[in-house]
DNA sequence: AGCCAACTGTCGCCTCCCCGACGATTGAAC
DNA sequence: GTTCAATCGTCGGGGAGGCGACAGTTGGCT
């Protein structure tokens, strides 16, 4: 059995956590608990009371909100190294989403008393989750902005760099290839899946990605966030 | 001349500033200084360095967001008492919106080095500003969400909600009386004028808003927020 | 009073994208 | 290998809303 300790490494992969200062990458992995979640579980629940901070280290979870009338909208999908449930250990608020597994998962768990215990002994973690918690919102910002102005190619090429790049998470490399469906694309931009799959052709034609079953490959991730700023369609 | 300590009735009408200890307050007043802008005048920008807190005390500051190509984004009105310029200063990256005076404002400022100074006496103020920012940051998930699947309609009758109610920065009181043109109106939801002036028109008739000159008064907050939950549209 | 800039009110065309439909393809399970 | 659920590929109709245009209205300014 392993121990959060073991996962530093891949942590480390993450801005936010690659940040911390050394005590507190310590503190927060001894503060930490492992937990394995098989597909389809919830991790959480929007509006139910804070849980604690997670951490992916292994699989794919569905950040995303759902309402009553059961319309859903899929925020990100969170894969290793990031970091969620931060806005209600700020605030003492409710959870603002849902997440759901979508491929068997490994997190590190800090429970929401652990870390206010540690908040108290150090007050610099408020820091911290401040600083994880800018990190999004500047994410935030830009989508807003764009998901108005842009239309649904530039949003898709937009989303398919952000999701190579780990949302800014990861300090170094790009993946080529994404596990995501278009029927998630879709979900994700607010756009019709017959849309995602229309764009994602043209994109395929012009040598930008390759379409797999249940996912796409990256062939050219210049070519996209160039795509992001102007239309390419004749 | 005034000092900032006598805007603190005015400024304990507001959520953040009315949940810090009195002891933060007064660190927050006596560091902060008051400033003039007459319209037109740029507060901050884009990309520029993190230049410290501002709070609005009277006037309106249009806090958005330009690209290059001259698309422009309007965010927010900002009128008293809202606090911006807080992301910025928590993770030391540029700032990530204009601010330009809509009508004549008196503000006061803490300027970041002062903040600075703040926070590492006490480090209980990065948890306050991130509480500041948590407000935000749950505004703006239902935004994004709402953007993309509510119909313009809706969209403009909870942006009325919003204002009337200060973005839910206001601890009591609702405004009836929104100064706000129809072409900002257009601009926050990132919708033409036209369907603006559609939708109020609808609105109008259906008793909920009163159109005037420059702005508009609200009649019926509960029948907007309704409205804001389902087409009304025959 | 008279002028001008800002704002409102309304029309029509056109584009993008939603939506329903249905068949083809893929991969996993037995 | 067969079966079945999930996913992809594609068509056509219809609607919301963008955009240009232009007239009417308001209120500040001199």
């Amino acid at each position: 059995m392993k121990s959060p300790a073991d996962y530093r490494e891949l942590l480390r992969a993450g801005r936010w956590f690659r940040n911390l200062s050394s005590e507190l990458q310590d503190q927060l992995l001894s503060a930490a608990t492992l937990k394995r979640f098989s597909p389809n579980q919830t991790v959480m629940a929007r509006g139910q009371p804070r849980a604690g901070l997670f951490g992916v280290l292994e699989g794919a979870i569905r950040v995303g909100g759902s309402t009553e009338a059961g319309d859903q909208s899929l925020l990100v999908l969170a894969e290793p190294p990031t970091w969620f449930g931060e806005i209600a250990l700020i605030d003492g608020g409710p959870m603002t989403h849902d997440a759901v597994v979508v491929r068997a998962a490994l997190v590190v768990f800090i429970p929401a008393a652990r870390l206010d215990q540690l908040a108290q002994q150090d007050p610099a973690w408020w820091r911290e989750l401040a600083r994880l918690m800018a990190i999004k919102v500047r994410l935030l910002f830009d989508t807003l902005e764009e998901q108005a102005l842009l239309p649904a190619s530039a949003q898709l090429a937009r989303r398919l760099v952000l999701m190579a790049e780990g949302y800014g998470g990861w300090t170094a490399q790009t993946s080529r290839v994404l596990e995501v469906s278009q029927e998630q694309l879709a979900t994700m931009l607010a756009v019709s899946r017959q849309t995602v799959n229309q764009v994602l052709k043209t994109f395929e034609a012009a040598q930008l990605v390759r379409v797999c079953y249940a996912g796409l490959e990256i062939l050219d991730l210049p070519g996209l966030k160039h795509a992001s700023g102007e239309m390419l369609l004749p």
